[in-house]
DNA sequence: TATGAATGAGATTTCATTCAT
DNA sequence: GATGAATGAAATCTCATTCAT
């Protein structure tokens, strides 16, 4: 991610002519989807993926310029995926005028997302662990909320709010409330992949529920002291 | 923190002589607490702490055994403290029969993490940053919730759900709750610093109160099927 | 030696594919022989033996896991060839019923030493070297003295001292005064090799006569008070 | 050793006014004889002498101009003396026209060597790590043998071969066996200190018959093929 | 395309030695 | 005289990367 530039070029000039992955490349993307989120990226040699991958070292520079280019690789089509999709259901959920219950508007936000984490734990435990600890790719992944789609959610979170179906809070505070409780299913989900409790659907279920109560609007509205801001 | 031993062997035998640290060991703190938070810990070379300390690379092994011990230096007061009282807390609620409402509980919960966060966000990033890097720093961290606290905080929310103030959720479900709204909050601070919109006492009112209403038990109740349980 | 392990494990996994050793190796094995006869082990940095090999310093250790990897890779073949050589000789001596002549069982020791010693008087320099200053390395070079062989070597003097042929003392001092021989010849040819006055096959009589001498049966007893054993 | 400058040099300006060792001094050197004789001279660390020492590590530079000061005056009392007496004993046995059997000749080689031997065994045993490690040390040892001693002894050999009391061989190879066996007992004593099975006495006369047998003029010459001298 | 031996910059750590107190 | 914190050169070792085969 760091220091991103064109994003296929990460595959070396060797995608299949196609433009599919090869064979040892996916092999190769496997040993280090592998390793790195068992230990870490920089704990991670490239000799180790090698060995993991059963090819030879050198390989791993003829399929990706870089080892940086590997984690690229695992990283790129999530961090491209996840939240153009996300970004999408909430295009879908601010033009969608049907959708104009808070619960429609959360559950259309939760419903992928469980699915999606349940499919990808490791790579989302990769992508977790280089947000907290590359500030480059932190940017990267924060980079692409962009502008439009901040103002987007703000306009569904105002429109929610105008028809009293969500509370009056600030919508930086909601949409961190919103992301915490996503998040915090993630983590748990990345760093306990074994321990599975819930479907998904309960899952959805429990996440929705909680943050449709939480962010109701209120009968007695909450008083904080503003003045101060 | 990875293979804890004698806490203070990570500092050498060279504590101050009445136990207190020494001016060379703070400046060596502050640099690498600087800039472990700012790159990585991976990222930051001994020679470079040195430099930003003002000191010479050896006199770090003479005031730590390792560069891990530096690491090390500045992770314990916090997981050594943060938890304690953060698990002293729920002892008080649980045995305080006053607090029988859910808001007492969770205002309890959240009151002091805010203003703690809001003190030592240079050493939390660390420490978030090795938590989801190192699984052997993860493990010291969650080491310290030890069975005994877990029994109080299930014993806590059985007695609230008893009361009919907590929703009849999975106990897990819901601590998973909590710690999302508290991490996340953490996460948004230590990440983003800078950008301080909120007093300690707005962001405990806004946290308690979308706990406390997710929380709440509902009227209706949630239709969850468990029978795939 | 010290640590020893699998014995092969200290050349990496890079033995030629025939299991011979590689150009490479045997560049930086003679450069190391040649440094640590000189100036020891302690004294040679692996600059200084990858300068005067040729190579890289990086190529060490990727073709032997440590600096100690090196001198294990000299001492080896020697020390897991010259003494069991050494005491197949004696097992030969033990059961050939014909060597019953203190000088046929001495000449057999001393034969083949003396020779072995002029072939290989650099690495016998570094064993040396290594046996007073390293307990470990000490210890290794002795554990190859079985007690099985050492039994052998019992009954071999017992047999000979029944027969006649053989000085009525202590085995051990026996065996003390055998190995001062040989050892203080294998010292002069180590420490001066330039010095070449005698053949091997000189230094074979000389040695073989003195010893044969030496431990003849004394036709008047030497007189050792042995009441205070 | 290595670097021999003004003996005494290495005692700072700070032994006693009377010129003799102070208590700090013998404290520091029985640490290192204790440390260098279990480990050998580069396997100890100034900070670890200064610990079992009982003093600071500074006090050692303070007595001592150099670490290796400390293993030099360890050294030198020992080379100073040993081999002094040793020639002084033949330079007697040379002048005195009684001794002219080869038993009193050997017997006053070997006498007080023994002697010395027991009493020295950590100094002794540092002395021969270090001529075998280290070509200076090695050196300053064998340059306390002059050509005045070396010819001294020639002269007593050759005065033994004309009396019929030595065995006519090469000087220089009844020199290597003599040195040998008295080696040879040096190193047992050293290496293992603790298995004393003989005592003084005993082993006195065991290495002189051994050498006065071994050395006697043959009866029946040894055959030695000279033409390839 | 794949290989893997070779590279060398850079990382951490050790350790004898200095010097202000 | 003794101390011990500070030093910084040097040592060993790692590791991503290159390149001839």
């Amino acid at each position: 991610m760091s220091e991103i530039e064109t994003i296929q070029a990460y595959y070396a000039a060797s995608l299949g002519k196609d433009g599919r992955i090869t064979r040892t490349q996916r092999q190769i993307l496997a040993a280090a989807l592998d390793l790195f989120s068992e230990k870490g990226y920089e704990e991670v040699g490239t000799r180790e993926i090698a060995e993991r991958a059963g090819v030879a070292e050198g390989t791993l520079f003829h399929n990706f310029v870089n080892k940086n280019g590997i984690l690229d690789a695992i990283m790129q089509p999530i961090v491209k995926n996840i939240l153009p999709t996300m970004l999408n259901t909430l295009d879908q959920a601010v033009l969608d005028k049907d959708s104009d219950t808070l619960e429609s508007f959360v559950v259309a936000l939760v419903q992928d997302r469980v699915d999606f984490v349940a499919r990808n734990q490791a790579s989302l435990a990769v992508i977790l662990s280089q947000f907290f600890n590359n500030a480059a790719d932190r940017a990267a992944v924060l980079g692409m909320v962009s502008p439009t789609i901040l103002a987007q959610a703000n306009q569904a979170m105002d429109r929610l709010k105008a028809a009293g179906e969500l509370v009056d809070w600030p919508n930086r505070m909601i949409l961190q409330l919103v992301f915490s409780t996503l998040g915090g299913y993630v983590v748990e989900k990345v760093l306990y992949p074994q321990v599975d409790r819930l479907t998904s659907q309960q899952a959805t279920r429990y996440l929705s529920d909680f943050l449709v109560n939480g962010l109701n609007p209120r009968r007695i509205p909450l008083h904080v002291d503003e003045t101060s801001f």
